[in-house]
DNA sequence: AGCGATCATGTTAACGATACCATTCTTGGC
DNA sequence: GCCAAGAATGGTATCGTTAACATGATCGCT
């Protein structure tokens, strides 16, 4: 009978023979203790400047990858942050998690990616593993509706920081802007532009539809209404914006402007609009949202509201890691959002 | 330098008095060890149909969370895959990120991103880390080039997919298809449809690269060369495909192709040459390459190449699983690369 | 010169889970 | 009715690292 003893043989882990380097192998090649190879990757300010070279050439002469798996289980600091996003699909979202991902890497941290969809189906299932990672940390955009996942993030103790929100918050962090605002500000730009007819088309997704409200609000407080609307399923395309124009025709004659609650939405009807002959922003005037690359290149170039989906990753990062290092953070960011007028109104 | 001791409790963990269920308390609360409940939630089937009721009850009532990171580290399987993309900017790319990591989330395995850029300069300490958190997989989107780090990949001991690769393989899963071929194949298109003078407009990254190779040497084979030729930084934007309008026409009689190494530059190409009053194809006739959305809903539509990301994503994903779990799983996948032809060609 | 303060390093014991092997309790075949 | 084979469960060691505390060396100051 073979006995497997104490090294190589018990818990092999993969099948091709590896060498996996552990903390005790360098410090034995180094002549120091485990915790001082430990402290050299860590905190090397307490180390004597020969006893670290020391260290560190073993390291690499080693090829010595900590295990931050261990190190994560024994601090209690995993150094990974968790982002829970819609959908990377969208340039907008796409936008905000490269920015917040490059910032938190820059300081040492990782981010799992977890992907939620539109839908609250399997929230909380999502959440759950993902908590199981330990993260430090947290990023929501756009918010949780399940009860149970919010109930577990509320109990989990770290930091969340929610971008994008449309507020119920759930975090104890805020970056974000006020959507209804924004749906606001374009109902007071257009009607200031002289518009007198309004349509909207909108994403069928909490956050675009508080947009809508305040939409219809302010136009409401100056006696005007929505003529024409139109709800389409996540996530928006340029061709779903193509299709709307029928519809929109037949409800909004000339004159009328319109406003999407996206730019990929709005660069659709401006195409299929200058297909059918219209002028724009004579026959159909459009405001889209998100300022995404498109609409400053599309032609006409497109009038819309910026809201700027890095800079907004980046304060969450930033916020996440002042809050994780123990440095005072704002609690509630308020990005600015602008109406940007180009040529289609 | 005072160290910074930033926590004050002992090894108590966060701030706010949480209550860290163990898998000992679910254990002591359903009556049993703490493997087995261990076994309740990893492998239900080895218990008894009363005993997996009581733990379950117990887990769902303490709203127990399992440590991953424990489990990770005793079991040796972290259940989690990195992905080193250059960026998620990209649509492309987030397309295959998302359907990447849809696909392993539905398998119960967790994405922990790594955005690379498209310089090597700190190639390889992004890898050290993240090989450090132990992860059963990997993803690499495009080539990793810094000779140490993809050293370390080797060692690692882990499946290595790549994706969208340039022919110089890190690891043992190829999914892809020939970029030169790609190029070839877009020539042979344009010739064919009777062009005779020939541009290109690509990205400045290896990839790209490639395909304009394979262009210009499908080309030369029937005596054509390329007579406009610009490079652009990545990533690629629609705007700077209207840019490139101008040098474009210098050199270029009307009555030619361009060969665009992305949708987006083949996009801007067409709305500029429309602004210009140009007729496309007739006086310029243009193919991208990526078959996006908005090459599908521009006006003219415009032809392409069709690779589906989402499709690559999906298949480097299946490929891990299969392997992780110890199926046998193709070593290359070539994905089809098609030529869409649309309007503008 | 003595002595507390500081620096540099080491020892030990977790962190929370699972692998391995052992143990008890069933079961069925002859 | 007895024994081998399997089902169900538990005990113990361990995964690789770092926190907490301990220790010895160094140093400046009265």
């Amino acid at each position: 009978m073979p006995s497997n003893d104490h090294s190589d043989a018990g818990r092999s882990g993969k099948p091709p023979g590896r060498a996996p380097v552990r903390i005790t192998d360098v410090a034995a090649a180094a002549g120091v203790s485990a915790i001082t190879v430990s402290r050299a990757l860590n905190t090397p300010d307490l180390l004597s400047k020969a006893t670290l070279r020391r260290v560190l050439t073993a390291v690499k002469q080693l090829g010595y990858v900590p295990n931050l798996t261990a190190g994560a289980l024994s601090s209690r600091r995993s150094r990974m942050v968790v982002a829970i996003v819609p959908t990377i699909a969208s340039p907008m979202y796409a936008e905000t998690l490269q920015s917040f991902t490059s910032t938190l890497s820059a300081a040492g941290y990782n981010v799992v990616l977890g992907l939620g969809g539109f839908d609250d189906r399997n929230e909380e299932q999502l959440v759950t593993t993902l908590l199981g990672r330990q993260p430090d940390g947290m990023l929501l955009v756009g918010a949780v509706h399940s009860a149970a996942a919010r109930r577990r993030l509320a109990q989990a103790g770290i930091p969340i920081a929610e971008i994008w929100g449309d507020g119920s918050p759930d975090g104890d962090l805020q970056v974000g802007f006020s959507h209804v605002g924004a749906g606001e500000a374009v109902a007071t730009h257009l009607m200031g532009r002289g518009y007198e007819r309004f349509g909207i088309i909108s994403s069928d997704d909490s956050r675009a539809l508080e947009r809508l409200e305040g939409f219809r609000a302010a136009l409401g407080r100056r006696g005007h209404d929505i003529a024409f609307q139109r709800l389409v399923a996540p996530p928006s395309t340029i061709m779903e914006g193509r299709r709307s124009l029928d519809g929109l025709l037949r409800e909004l004659p000339r004159g009328g402007a319109v406003f999407c609650s996206s730019d990929l939405l709005a660069a659709g009807l401006v195409i299929e609009a200058r297909v059918r002959g219209l002028e724009v922003p004579r026959d159909l005037a459009v405001c889209g949202f998100g300022d995404l690359e498109i609409g400053r290149a599309l032609e006409p170039a497109l009038t819309t509201v910026s809201v700027d989906g890095a800079e907004m990753g980046q304060m969450a990062a930033r916020c996440l890691i002042a809050r994780l290092s123990g440095d005072p953070a704002p609690q509630h960011i308020t990005v600015p959002v602008e109406i940007i007028q180009r040529a289609t109104s």
